[in-house]
DNA sequence: GTGGTTCAGTGGTTCAACCACTAATAGTAT
DNA sequence: ATACTATTAGTGGTTGAACCACTGAACCAC
């Protein structure tokens, strides 16, 4: 079966691995409508047990990337139709960057989406949570765990679950490329003061400036990860 | 629901009914941070094998509503920190109607990002999907298919692949609640007007028109389902 | 043609066993 | 007493073989 050589740290799962591989394969080699090989043919292929590969198609088949038909068998979904955003998330990860194009969709309709958020939460956040987001704001979390939180609590605030459902979307993504972004105390000290500023805005129930303030440090946001992206094309050319 | 010319054939598999059994049980009866049972004692209550209960575990854990962790257990998380869209779907589905506030919450985003789309779709539509706009327009399917069919080709020629994968989110619902609204002639006939306006601003190129147009036929949707609503809670009380 | 039958191939489920990991405990050496 | 190690019980991860349930195609009878 599966000899682990000594030569590599295996930390994933088997079927955890095997979701990759077939998800590059899927997304990289073949067409939907395509019909993958057989439960028993892929688990030979693999040289693992069909069980195994079963969870790994359904994993597949819940990101909307297979549709499994009892009886006929396993088919190419047309993703672009079908797939959700944990498909994304997963194809941006079966890479070892982000596209600077997908990071810029993912920038524009996050600026699109968190002002509204913001302008939301303010009207309808509790004394309790604007205490809470006080005790964020003066607490001594590394910058990005204060920012994740603050966006948290927005989306909360909002009282519209769907927002939260959608923040997390972003905080996932944020919370493992973010650290790059707040290496620069400039960016550092540009999200403590949107911190502030967006504190008073609630404390005011402006909902007007907590939607400026917070599209400006958005947009802030993309011109700087633009630059740094545009710093590393010219090193390199 | 969805609308089935003979009734309701329903013949879900076994670790489908073992996700919605468990999906209910966890969010209705268990806190973040509690353990799940084990595999093996699960398999045993519900009288199934383990394997069977695995898929469903599976499932559970792609949607954000579980955490599986190996030699440990399986714990459930704070799936409002870590839940994803297709959760919120489901939980949407294991109700047979879809609760006033939340139609809100997912109108309102809707009427948020969509016309944004279109204001970018304008700027960036090819000749070809002009003419399969009007091939759409010009066609005889149902107004669902073709509206559903219309807001898939906006979010393709926004030229962003987040809106795609956002927007068929949207449509995967509206496709199955969304045949109550176009019973209505008059909707009917707005949306049927909405997707010749917009297609005139897209001939224009006119993004600015095209937001409006949008965001005005959304308006109108959402007056519409309240109006409804209102309706339904009258005649019950 | 129409409808039924058979058959091969596919996914769905079961069973029993073992592997791999984790936390807690008991035991040991210092 | 303290720190470290080995053991152990319980958990998820994986395996192999077998059978069930469904689908489509080929075939047959009418």
């Amino acid at each position: 079966m599966k000899k682990n050589t000594l030569g590599k740290i295996q930390k994933n799962t088997l079927h955890q691995q095997i979701v990759s591989l077939l998800a590059k394969r899927i997304i990289n080699q073949m067409q939907p409508g395509d019909k993958l090989p057989s439960e028993r043919d892929i688990a030979a292929d693999l040289d693992v047990n069909r069980a195994t590969v079963r969870e790994a198609l359904k994993k597949l088949e819940t990101l909307g990337l297979i549709e499994i038909r009892h009886g006929e068998g396993i088919f190419i979904k047309d993703y672009l139709s079908s797939g959700n955003l944990e498909l994304f998330k997963m194809m941006i990860y079966l890479n070892d960057t982000i596209p600077l194009s997908i990071l810029q969709n993912l920038l524009e309709i996050r600026r699109i989406i968190v002002p509204q958020m913001a302008a939301n939460a303010s009207e309808n956040i509790t004394r309790e949570e604007l205490q809470q987001f006080e005790a964020i704001v003066t607490s001594h979390d590394s910058i990005l765990e204060k920012d994740l939180a603050v966006h948290q609590l927005i989306a909360k605030a909002s009282r519209n679950l769907l927002y939260i459902f959608i923040l997390n979307f972003f905080n996932q993504i944020f919370r493992d490329f973010g650290y790059l972004y707040f290496e620069n105390p400039d960016n550092q000290k540009r999200s403590e003061l949107f911190h502030r500023e967006l504190l008073e805005a609630f404390n005011a129930k402006n909902s007007k400036k907590a939607y400026t303030i917070t599209h400006s440090v958005l947009a802030y946001t993309e011109k700087r990860i633009f630059a740094y992206y545009s710093q590393i094309y010219n090193n390199k050319g």
